[in-house]
This record gives structure tokens, sequence and C-alpha cells, in this order.
DNA sequence: TCTGGGGTCCTAGGACCC
DNA sequence: TCTGGGGTCCTAGGACCC
């Protein structure tokens, strides 16, 4: 028996943006940039004349002459975004939310109840038309990969269903970046190799896959065209590192420079870290120079840490051993540390280890579980009044943060 | 005035153990 | 004393995704 394409990829088009048209008529039909210093998100408008995230605001506009810039509603994207996946849960429990406009649903289960793959994802758009304003595009598929190549292809607001008995003749014209783990720098090997469509790779040997791309994509590409494709659904994927970064500008290489901002990121963390109970082993820090290539250092603990003036000591450790390793650099552009080999944290922890060498531990440093309790304490007055309301007094940022933090907070995963 | 911020996964090499 | 192989953990860099 054939298995049959159940499969849904659901896909909210260039949401930030059409939630502002939504919000605001006056936007209808007008290229859209959320963003200001650097565009967050584009509308179809504004895509055509090729600006799109992550390009500064300077050069969307030098694109885009009348394009309108607008502040963004993070919230309301929140909302809006959990909002439209709660309307797929309607149909099935079985949903896998990938970001905050996107998720996997698979309707094998329900369809004597609401009709057919087709019947479900028309109503899923329909109802997010009509109950959000939002346009949103779904693909069908027998697998989740083969939905989401769909879906794009349905983009915008369409619906797509690839019938299993023509799966690779629907695949066969399309560019070779449609499949997921085919960036810039795979499509570039490809394209020397003189492959540009699925139907091109298909047909290349297995073997000189795998020696252009490596086993991953190689059995990536050979599962896809091979009808082994994964299509579980993952309801509940638990986040396996958590890490915050900080562009600078062009910031001199001193300890004066890094260090709040250490303090800041490794705040940040830290108090995600224990609102979840979570702690972590392994820390790094990342330092990106002023042309923008960039070292990483870690060090793997005994324990977790999850106070945050443990995480900020570690990670200034890490930082200073990469300028005393790089002693020409002398412009940062970029901070980043990142937390992860995640575990539960004790509820009480007594002492936390440090690790790191004996020059992690300062005279005078207070104890862990004292770190740790002055930590909770700070975290119940930010519960109760906000996260502006106290902090460590060297954690006041002088430079303006590029990125609202309600932006941050909207790309953190659930940890 | 060269590019945000949060993530995942893969690869390759070295240390270390059995 | 020399040699080999496999497994695990760790580090650094990089590609990719939203």
């Amino acid at each position: 028996m054939e298995t049959q394409a159940t499969i849904l990829h659901a896909d909210l088009d260039a949401f930030y943006a059409s939630v502002e048209q939504m919000l605001d008529p006056s936007l209808r039909g007008k290229p859209v940039a959320v963003g200001g210093g650097v565009v967050l998100a584009a509308s179809y408008e504004a895509k055509a004349f090729g600006v799109h995230g992550a390009m500064p605001g300077r050069r969307a506009r030098e694109l885009c002459p009348d394009l309108i810039f607008v502040p963004g509603h993070f919230r309301e994207y929140q909302r809006l975004g959990n909002a439209a996946i709660a309307i797929l849960g309607d149909y099935t429990p079985l949903v896998e939310r990938i970001s905050i406009d996107e998720a996997f649903a698979d309707v094998a289960g329900c369809l004597h109840l609401f009709g057919s793959p087709v019947d479900i994802a028309l109503k899923v758009r329909e109802r997010v038309r009509e109950e959000l304003g939002l346009p949103i595009s779904i693909g069908i598929a027998r697998t989740k990969h083969l939905a989401k190549i769909a879906s794009q292809v349905a983009k915008p607001d369409g619906l797509r269903i690839v019938d299993p008995a023509r799966e690779l003749e629907f695949l066969h014209d399309l560019p070779v970046e449609v499949i997921w783990g085919v960036g810039p720098v795979t499509k570039a090997k490809l394209a020397a190799a003189g492959v540009f469509k699925v139907g091109e790779l298909a047909q290349m040997p297995g073997q000189s896959v795998q020696k252009l791309l490596g086993h991953a994509v190689g059995d990536k590409l050979s599962a896809l065209s091979w009808n082994r494709d994964p299509r579980a659904i993952v309801t509940n994927q638990r986040a396996r590192s958590a890490g915050a970064q900080s562009a600078l500008g062009h910031k001199p290489f001193e300890e004066r420079v890094f260090r709040p901002v250490l303090r800041h990121l490794a705040d940040r963390i830290a108090s995600r870290l224990r609102d979840k109970s979570l702690s972590g082993r392994t820390v790094t820090a990342r330092v990106r120079f002023a042309d923008l290539r960039a070292v990483t250092r870690a060090a793997t603990l005994p324990a977790g840490v999850s106070a945050t003036a443990i995480l900020a000591d570690i990670a200034e450790e890490l930082v200073r051993a990469v300028r005393r390793e790089f002693p020409q650099e002398r412009t940062i552009s970029l901070l980043a540390i990142s937390v992860s080999h995640l575990e539960r944290q004790p509820a009480l922890q007594l002492e936390f280890p440090l690790g790191l060498a004996d020059e992690a531990r300062r005279p005078g440093a207070r104890r862990g579980a004292a770190r740790w309790q002055a930590d909770r304490a700070m975290d119940a007055v930010r519960g109760r009044f906000g996260w502006e309301a106290i902090g460590y007094g060297s954690v006041v940022l002088e430079s303006p943060r590029a990125v609202p933090d309600a932006f941050r907070e909207l790309a953190e995963r659930d940890l």
C-alpha cells in the first residue's frame, strides 16, 4: 500500500511585514520593511526590489527609494504566530513547530473527521485569512521535506500538493537550493559541477555527490530521491543550547569594552536558563574581528553553570585567551556567548565547581551558592517589575542596541 | 561608516582509554 | 618495546535555517 500525502507544511508569507500590512491598511500593496538600521523583514512588494532580511537599511533604501520603514509590533508577531499554529492544532495534535511562523502537521489520523488533506489545508488557509487577516501557504506531501518544498513552491498565498506517485517529476525542474540544507556554498559547488536542478542532481552518481558535499548532505539527497525521507512529527523539541550575541560596530579589543558586554550577555542567557531550571556544561565565546573573521573558544566544565557571575567570568577568561592569542587584532565587531550540554538544574545547588583553570577563581570571589541566590533574588524582582528593573551595575551599556529586545525575545527558542 | 540575532548540525582532528 | 583499532569526549570552524 502506498503511503499517502498527509504531511502539511504551513508557512505564513513574509510574516512580520504581512502583520504590519494587516494592522495598517495604508501599507497594503506597498513596499514595507520592518526595522531601521537593519531590515528584519520585507514585504513581497519590497522583495521585488531586491530588499531582504539582514540587509542594511541604507542599502535597502538605495534599492527601493519608496520603501516604508516601520518599527515593528513584536508582541503581535508572537500572538499571531501562536494563533496560526493553534489553528493547525484544531485539526491534529501532531504539530511540529519549527519557528515563529512555520509548522509541520500530520493529518493522517483525522481524515475521517475533517476530510482529505487538501480539504484540511483549504480550511486552515481560510481560517487564518478570516480570523487573523494573514496569508499562509501550505504544502502537502508524503514527507516533511517534500511538504516544505511544496509550500515554498506554493508561495505566495498558495496551496500545493505533491502526488506520491509523481514526486520525482515534481522535483525534477526545481533549482537545487529548494532542498533543505543547500545554501549558497553548496549551490556554488554544484553549479561548478554543472548541476543546477534537482533532476540533474538525481542523475549524479551517489559517490560523486558524497565526495562533493560530504556524507550528511549526500545522505539527505539520496533519502529524498529514494523516497526514504523521514516523516515523523516531533511535537516537543527541547533546545540544545542557549546563547546571546551583540554586534558592536567597531570597538577596541579591550577589557573595559568586552567586560560589560559579556556580563550583559551572560545575564540574558543565565536568567533564561534559571527560568527553566537548566544549567549548561559547555561555555563557548565567540569574538568577531573588524574584518568579520571570527574565532570561538570553548570550555567544558565538570558541572553545569546557570549563575550569571560565573558564566560571565568563564566567558571573560575565554575572551582574554583570544586576545592573548591574537595580539595584533585591535578591533572587534561582535561578541557572543553560547551555553550547551544543557542539563536539569538540581533544586538546590550548594557549590559551583568553576572547572576552568584555577585562574578563573579570583581571590575574594563569592562562592557559587551565594551568587546563585543573588541571581534568584534578582529574577524574582524582574518577574514582578520587569527585566530592566534591576541589573548588574556594570551591565549598563552605553551604546544603543542594534535590535530591539522584543525582537531578540522573538528569536529565542523554548528551552 | 561592509552584515542582526537565535539557533541546529556536520566535519576533522586530537586526547585518552581499553 | 612496538604496533593497531575502536569508541568517546572535546574543540574549532563552518554551512545553513528562520
